[in-house]
DNA sequence: CTTAATGTGGACAATATTGGTCGGGAAATG
DNA sequence: CATTTCCCGACCAATATTGTCCACATTAAG
């Protein structure tokens, strides 16, 4: 079980959102040079991250994408979810006892997505900020304040 | 997030096999004809199985497969790792800062594979076994008397 | 108003993975 | 020896993933 290269991108172009001071706006080609992630690629992926509601957007010049929320709203299971659909272990065992067994899986499909769900963009942005000896600023995002 | 075909395959087969009395071999036609598994799909998977060391066969008439360990003894994420390989969400951030993400990812990783080892096939088939008001042996397996 | 910067969105192509088949070989049993 | 059954590798088709391209819409600045 890994994850696509589709949702590293997203963790990746998520975390830089995150880092912006004062949530910026960062152009998409700006993002891709920055995460060395296709352009065209990054950019339907954005727009996918968009319609979930985690990030916006704007056009024109000194235009980009920056963050819908505030970093500790969004939960990593959110991006998974955004960009791989929901975490759905239970439905498809067409077997004898499917009913059972989906019961059985929805218990451990409960459990992993709580884990989803427990970790936040914000934890990420600190973790990586610590790690990189970066100050922490006390107000990277505006709807924090 | 979704499982996979084959692992669902892996899953009923291993279900069925954990259900037999005296953990009898079961050959690969009549598991395939149980479960509606594509027989000689079901062939190559009872053999990854047999590889990780999840099941053992007797070739020869009435010969088959059957669990080589006690249920309570296979853990839902040794099913996981032997059909899909382990759990990897931490390796493959080929990005600024992928150590830092990796690390991050890392816990997440360890968690779920927490919440997979820690349910049995044992468990699985109890639960199966209650909701289909079937008698609960006192010695299913061999191993565990 | 014009222009340049930028996101929007759909069609398309290349590639990888998954799911599934086939046929011959090897071992056990009687 | 003949039957039953697992063993194993080669192969194929469908699907999903990854990635490209281009015309278009929107915005900001001069």
């Amino acid at each position: 079980m890994h994850l696509s290269a589709k949702l590293k991108y997203a963790v990746c172009a998520m975390l830089e959102l995150g880092l912006q001071q004062h949530n910026q706006f960062v152009s998409v080609t700006a993002l891709s040079e920055k995460r060395s992630i296709p352009g065209p690629f990054l950019e339907k992926l954005l727009l996918e991250l968009k319609r979930a509601g985690l990030t916006m957007s704007r056009r024109g010049p000194d235009g980009g994408y920056s963050l819908a929320l505030p970093p500790d709203k969004i939960r990593i299971g959110d991006i998974f979810t955004a960009v791989d659909g929901p975490v759905n272990f239970s439905e498809g065992f067409e077997s004898q006892e499917s009913s059972e067994i989906e019961g059985f899986f929805a218990e451990i499909e409960q459990e992993v997505s709580e884990v989803l769900n427990t970790k936040t963009l914000h934890e990420l942005c600190c973790h990586v900020r610590k790690l990189k000896q970066l100050p922490q600023p006390t107000h990277t995002h505006p709807f924090s304040i």
